[in-house]
This record gives C-alpha cells, structure tokens and sequence, in this order.
DNA sequence: GTCTATAACTTGATAGAC
DNA sequence: GTCTATCAAGTTATAGAC
C-alpha cells in the first residue's frame, strides 16, 4: 500500500502523517514511526530532521494547498456566491482525497513550534478573511441571505469537518447533498 | 475565577480540564497541572486517582449530559422537527456555557483507557441513532427536505463544533442565527 | 543509510516523613 | 493533605562503528 518505488524519506512523511492522524502528534512517538517502517528510531534522522520538522511539513503542505485554491479562485470569473459554492466543492474534495493529512492539518497544528505556529495562524487568517470577504459580496449581491460573515464563515468551514475523519469502510457521502444541505437548508417550508 | 469555597478535589477537575483543553490530554502534563494550583505533583494523588481518570470524569460527564439532552427531548409533545431543532439549540447553548469541558469531550475522548473508550463510543453511538431517527421522521412527515439522515446529523453536528473553540473575546454567536441558516440555509433563491 | 549504545530529559505515580 | 525524594519507564535525538 505504500510501497513500489518510493523513497525512504517518502515512506517516512507518509507513515508519520497515518501515525498522527491515529494518536495525535503528541501521542505519537519516533519509536512507534520506526516500528511501522521496520527501521530502528535512529535510522529515522538520516531522512528527516526532527519530529516537530515532520508535522511542519505536514501542515504547510496543506495550508499552501488551501492558499493556492483561494488565488486560483479569486482569478475565475463568477459571481461571490459561485466562488463560495466552488471553494466549498473543493473542501469537500480534498478532504476525501487527502484524508490522512487534512486530519493532521486541521487537528494538530497547535503542537507547531512557536515560529511555525505563528506563520500557520497568518496564514489562515489570510484564507478566512478572503473567504469572510467572497460572503459579504454575496450577500450584497443578493445571492446570499445577510446573516454576520464570520458565523457563515465558521459554520461552514466546520461542517465540512467530518468528511476527513470517516474511515475507509463508510460508503462516501455525496458532494451535491452536501453542498444542497448548506445552500438550501434542511426546512422544506 | 477558580477561587471562593470549593474543594481541592473539584479545583484539580476543574484546573485539569483547562489544561487538557489548552495543551490536549497527551501534551498535558500532571506537572503542569501542579503547578497551576501550586501544589506539588505528588499532592494531586491525594485527591484523584490517575491522569486518565481526570480524562474519564470529564468526557462521561458530558457523555451524560447528552444522554440526558435526549432523554428530555424524546419525552417532549413535538414534532420530530421540532425535537430536532431543540436539540440543535441545546447543543448550542452547552457549547457556549461550557465550553471548556465540552472542547475536552469532543477532542480528547480518544485517549480513555480501552474499556472507558469502548463504554463512550458506545454511549456516542446510542446518541446519533436517536438523532437519526428523529431525522428520518422529520423527514417523513414532510417537515424537513429527503436527504440521507447520516449525512444530515455528521454535517449538522459538526457545523456546531466551533463554538466551543471561541476564546472569551469572541462575540458571542446568535443561537438564532444558527439556527436559521442550518434550517433555511445560505442561499436566497 | 542502518545499526548499537546512550545521553539528556520528561513522564505518571509511589513511599514515607511530618 | 502536603511535602521531599525517588523510581521505572518512556521521550527525542546524537555519536560513531560498519
């Protein structure tokens, strides 16, 4: 399942993202990460650096994929509310396609180092503030009803938060419903 | 804040689930804990057991609390709407009031001992299928559109779980306003 | 690039004096 | 019920042989 060929180092980011995903990053050990790998724990650091490096990468990979998904959204040519319904299709694929990492992105970043921890923060709020923007904009536009953008924002954003957390025996939950739940509501009056 | 008559014991719970809300259960250390009420480590097993036991008594508190919830709600003469959008502005209003335990016993269950993290699941379990099936009859009975219950419960349940996450600066979220776009949605059209 | 060995430290918890 | 002292185990990471 992670083999053919793949580089060590590779092999480790991968392992480590299942591992922390599974116990939490500070649950998780470099002895449990070298188990899993069939190595000893200190074979470990001729590939990576430090265990705090590992969850770094883990979720700055993920935090520029959302970041690059905001520009390359920005640049299309919709109206604010076809931006939102296409920023929260995306969510709801990239949690199902990276399900592993997205769950140690949204779950673990608060055990970054304090110099990671405050780019991770700037860099989210940079992808709030444009997604609170695309909401006022909608509103205004009269696609979508006024309600406070940071509500909106914030009751979105986390109902999406299950999707990454299902295991690989649920049957996979349909985009369109999901995206018609939050755009129409659960009331058939 | 912590202070006035109460007990050494209930100051340690109390102490321990900001701690474990703070840090996480793992990162959370019982030196740590010490030190915030400036005793020494050792004088904490006076009065609690274990670590984990601190962790058993909040998640099963709050396991409790919703148990109950729903106990309440089903003895109600209402729709199931009704009892659905009852629930949603009770799990609100527990978010809001505790918001503390109830970040511990939404992120750290999964670090209970085997036995307690078998009773949880299963009290967890009971819980959802109570909520499903008021959904399933909402739906029914005409007062909520068709979709399929378990998506409906995972991404309303979730869409709640940034509540308790709010620090105190925060301005507090209208129930209402929740309420409205869960049921009526974001769309105007 | 893997290994053995180990340094340096932190962890939860206990023993026993007061 | 708090303290000092301490244990046994686990932690990340490094040194240096091969």
């Amino acid at each position: 399942m992670i083999d053919g060929f793949m580089l060590t180092k590779e092999k480790i980011y991968i392992e480590a993202a299942r591992l922390f995903q599974e116990k939490g990053y500070a649950a998780a050990s470099m002895r449990d990460l070298a188990d899993r790998l069939e190595l000893r724990p200190s074979s470990l650091y001729s590939h990576i650096r430090s265990k705090e490096n590992l969850l770094e990468k883990i979720c700055f990979e993920n935090a520029e994929r959302y970041g690059a998904l905001m520009q390359e959204c920005l640049a299309l040519e919709l109206t604010a509310a076809a931006k939102v319904e296409y920023l929260l299709r995306q969510h709801i694929r990239i949690a199902l396609k990276h399900p592993t990492s997205i769950t140690v992105f949204n779950d673990e970043w608060r055990h970054l180092p304090p110099v990671s921890l405050k780019r991770f923060i700037g860099m989210r709020k940079v992808y709030e503030e444009n997604f609170c923007t695309l909401l006022s904009q909608a509103m205004q536009e009269g696609h979508f009803r006024s309600f406070d953008p940071l509500l909106v924002l914030n009751t979105l954003l986390s109902s999406l938060l299950w999707l990454h957390r299902l295991d690989a025996r649920a049957t996979l939950p349909k985009e369109d419903a999901v995206i018609d739940l939050l755009l129409y509501g659960l009331r058939s009056t």
